[in-house]
RNA sequence: GGAGAAGUCGCCUAGUUGGUCUAUGGCGCACGAUUGGAAAUCGUGUUUACCGCAAGGUAUCGAGGGUUCGAAUCCCUCCUUCUCCGCCA
């Protein structure tokens, strides 16, 4: 969430920036619950100074055997005075909250502006997109008839927007998963294996609740979801802390399966692996200091596009525009691969700086010269899994139908070819 | 899942017949004194957040509720850790 303090100092000037996202945000009624919460504040932490103040004279009399009736009788009524103000405090402040958590980040300065994705500003390319002499197919064609993925399995022992990979299928999401975790152990990020469920702190730290409850898997009979995404617990390792500056940045990455209840996109992604309720995906995370964060969504950004450059495989980076920027972020690079069976190029990653935002909502600090301030927050696919098998099965395959294998998998999967 | 024990200001620790606890002491850390310089010693400071121009105030003893004029201390719920038992991969 924003600083309260610079929302109420700066009403316009959040406004303005805001103005690029769409929807409105109740930041006059932020300010507005922000001041009667000083009042009551004010007036009711001059009560308890009282009440301790007289309960301190009462323990004196009592040790001195004077009879105090009157003062405790006058104290109770002062109680009941105290436990309405404070019952109102904290009806305005949970309030106070619930508007605050609605309120997105605010765009940086440098971000594009725009209302959707058609806005977004294309970066950098790398590779051409790949041309064949035959008819691709698509990466679901593929897959089902090498006996690598199968939909029919999945739907009849789960359902729909479910995967079952097989043989070499599975493998190949396996080599995958590897040669990315790899990769980014050598560029220095260390592994996290966490939990796949998560309390509802954690979700509420990284932002994926209160706002976002419809699209995600909680777990009955507990108070655990399945994560969305690795950057709920790897951020919430760090929830309530207080790091040192010698240890930022401290750089993260982590395979999980990602759950996604996908409402409300009905009949979009319907075939293939482009669009499941579960998915696989290694995740990069990084806890900076404010100083460089951006610096560092970009080398976070060119870590996660090394993954398509080992796989030898084209891709654009792009910047979002203002309305197409995620609810906690401030700056947003998507990296797309090609896919030939969409024509274009598809999301497979999306590298994103928080600033504070994340860091204030999840309280993880640091300290420097004493002074304790709030870290900023990056995360970024690197890669998504699933996506990656789609693009390498698509971009690879060769007339005959098989796939031949990506120089950079081939020991992970011990074969050149498959068919 | 069952039984028991415990969680105090970075670390260790005192404090549970409710009232100078505005939380003790040690270690560590910071600053200062002493010294030619250091060690040792001595002194001062050392949770965090909020309200306030400030002086100062409020809250905070795992978390959240409750009892009371007053809670680290009593009651309830939850979390975590440890020991034993059961079950399991």
């Amino acid at each position: 969430m924003l600083d309260l303090k610079k929302v109420c100092d700066n009403i316009e000037y959040v406004e303005e920036r805001l103005s690029g996202r769409s929807g409105h945000f109740p930041i006059a009624e932020v300010a507005q619950k922000a001041k009667r919460r000083k009042e009551i504040i004010r007036e009711v932490e001059a009560l308890k100074a009282e009440k301790n103040k007289v309960s301190a004279e009462i323990a004196q009399m009592k040790r001195e055997g004077k009879a105090c009736d009157d003062l405790i009788k006058k104290m109770r009524d002062e109680g009941d005075k105290i436990k309405a103000l404070d019952d109102e405090l904290s009806e305005v402040e949970s309030s106070l909250k619930e508007l605050m958590y609605a309120i997105p980040n605010l765009p940086d300065e440098s971000v594009p502006v725009g209302s959707d994705s058609d806005d977004n500003v294309e970066v950098r390319r790398w590779g051409e997109p790949t041309k064949f002499d035959f008819e691709p197919k698509a990466h679901w064609d593929i897959g089902t008839s090498l006996d690598m993925l199968n939909f029919e399995q999945a739907g009849k022992i789960t359902g729909t927007r479910f995967t079952v990979y097989r043989n070499w299928g599975a493998k190949l999401e396996r080599a995958i998963m590897n040669l990315m975790l790899d990769t980014h152990a050598k560029s220095g990020y260390t592994e996290i294996f966490p939990p796949f469920m998560v309390n509802r702190d954690s979700m509420l730290g990284t932002g994926q609740l209160p706002k976002f409850e419809e699209d995600m898997f909680a777990v009955k009979g507990t108070n655990y979801y399945l994560i969305p995404t690795a950057e709920v617990p790897v951020t919430n390792l760090h929830r309530g802390d207080v790091l040192s500056t010698d240890q930022l940045p401290i750089k993260y990455c982590a395979y999980t399966a990602c759950f996604r209840a996908e409402a409300g996109s009905a009949g979009r992604d319907t075939r293939g692996l482009i669009r499941q309720h579960q998915f696989n995906k290694v995740e990069l995370v990084k806890f900076a200091h404010p100083d460089h964060s951006f610096e560092e969504l970009e080398s976070l950004t060119n870590d996660a596009e090394k993954i398509l450059q080992l796989l030898k495989i084209p891709y654009r980076v792009v910047c979002l525009c203002t309305g197409d920027l995620g609810f906690s972020s401030t700056k947003t690079y998507d990296i797309e691969v090609w896919l030939p069976s969409y024509g274009r190029f598809v999301e497979i990653s999306s590298c994103s700086n928080f600033v504070d935002f994340q860091a204030r909502r999840a309280n993880i600090r640091f300290k420097e010269n004493g002074k304790t301030q709030f870290v900023h927050t990056l995360n970024g696919s690197g890669l998504a899994i699933g996506r990656t098998t789609a693009a390498v099965m698509e971009n690879y395959q060769n007339a005959d139908g098989s796939i031949t294998v990506p120089e950079a998998l081939r020991p992970y999967i011990g074969t050149d070819i498959i068919k």
